[in-house]
DNA sequence: TCGGTTCTAGAACAGTGTTCGTGACTACGA
DNA sequence: TCGTAGTCACGAACACTGTTCTAGAACCGA
């Protein structure tokens, strides 16, 4: 079925009136729903990215106008919201393991980060966001367990889930901006940082060695290994870290 | 010296002008500088915030239209980068101490995350930005000279100073964002999560206590602390980590 | 059927960063 | 000194953002 459209000007006296087909088959008009609001979002988003995602393109998506989703929605903040549910009930951390506690902790982790690369630019969105969707719980919920399984202490083992949150979703965050200024690079792949990390380290080295007598010394460390090289190091020192302050929380 | 402005209508045939006293005075009339620009920005984010610096609050802070602007900046990104390198000249860090490495390195985050509070919502444009204004290298190089000190292989140092970057400004983002929504807090203090506390914890000791064992038992935990306790608790995990984590990569 | 409530959606608001085009000014070379 | 090219200043406009207001349509229950 065809969606008629009216279209009219005047002309003197004279009202002219044309039917012309429409732009695309509209199906029955479907009411919406928060559902169908975070689907859209959800394809727009691996589609084009998490910054094409505004009320807007979701409206268009759907076949309606952007006041519309305010009968369902109060705001595009909730829309984020609804949309991170959606994508942290993706993640499964598995059941606690006492001798490998701090691989699984590690492993998690990295889920975490393959998750929001998986749906790139969405960690903006999880920034300064209170856990309070089902996902995130659950998420929150078996670290919980895994740290118990380590013998780690309930408060340190609290605030580490806000600590891991934090730092994965700031490291997904910088990777989804790179991603952006890096545009040879496919989406949800490792950026590449080749030509960037040449830059650095020329940068690096050119400054003045008596004022800067480490970092010019040091450049290609400084510059050394890609994003996930980075990745490891800092999820290796929070879990080293956790383990190694856990007993000054207790 | 009050500057003139003229104001014209259309009446009929008629075109009437009238010249108004200027809304305030207008001295004799000084070039744009990049300096001027990140004056204007620096006394904006002080006086309403990073969110109020805008082209075009810049432009009529400094009397003038947003389009010149770009004669001196290339964007508005640049800007803030312009911002951030002027923030970051304010942090200073000490010599280094053999004996103290850690509490020094502890105690610049503090700073930094101390800096950040005093210009709120810049750590905003911190994250994914390559560091490479004066400030930011020269914590740098003082950071990487304090594991030097603490006998941290080059590696771990220098991706610590990464890592720790990332740490410090998503906080900072999550705080600036927590103190826009809690309007109660002041500027530049520490967010008062007392009232989201009470309604996480409470949210959390409603979820069904089958599938949340952990957390339904344990929300007075999971809310417990204020932002310092958390950071501190942050802080004191990477430092440790770094240690303990710093010889697999010599 | 009728009335109240909810939904839909266009128009408009207030704002964002940026580009385009024009006039004024400045610097430089003949 | 004059002419020309380059730079700066800046209004108008572009394309976009989230959201509110208002009117008509749809839905639902009595």
């Amino acid at each position: 079925m065809v969606e008629k459209r009216e279209k009219s000007w005047q002309a003197g006296p004279l009202r002219i009136r044309v039917t012309l087909p429409g732009d695309e088959p509209a199906g029955p008009k479907e009411r919406l729903t928060v559902d169908r609001i975070v689907d859209a979002a959800m394809s727009l988003m691996a589609e084009k990215g998490y910054d094409a995602v505004s009320m807007r393109s979701l409206a268009k998506e759907l076949g309606t106008g952007p006041a519309s989703l305010y009968a369902h929605v109060a705001s595009k903040e909730e829309v984020d919201q609804l949309v991170l549910d959606r994508i942290g009930a993706e993640l499964h951390v598995p059941a606690p393991d006492a001798d490998h506690w701090d691989e699984q902790l590690r492993q998690v982790l990295r889920d975490m980060l393959a998750l929001y690369r998986r749906h790139p630019g969405s960690a903006r969105a999880a920034i300064g966001m209170i856990p309070t969707g089902m996902g995130a719980l659950r998420t929150m919920e078996g670290m919980l367990a895994i740290c118990d399984a380590g013998g780690i202490s309930p408060q340190a083992s609290a605030w580490f889930c806000d600590l891991a949150a934090a730092y994965v979703s700031a490291i997904a965050v910088e990777e989804a901006i790179w991603v952006q200024r890096d545009n040879t690079t496919a989406s949800g792949d490792d950026p590449d940082h080749t030509a960037l990390d040449e830059q650095l380290r020329a940068l690096m080295e050119s400054l003045p060695a008596a004022e800067f007598p480490l970092v010019t010394s040091r450049a290609g460390v400084m510059t050394a290994g890609d994003g996930d090289d980075r990745f490891e190091f800092g999820v290796a020192v929070l879990v080293a870290g956790l383990a190694a302050v856990s007993e000054k929380y207790r």
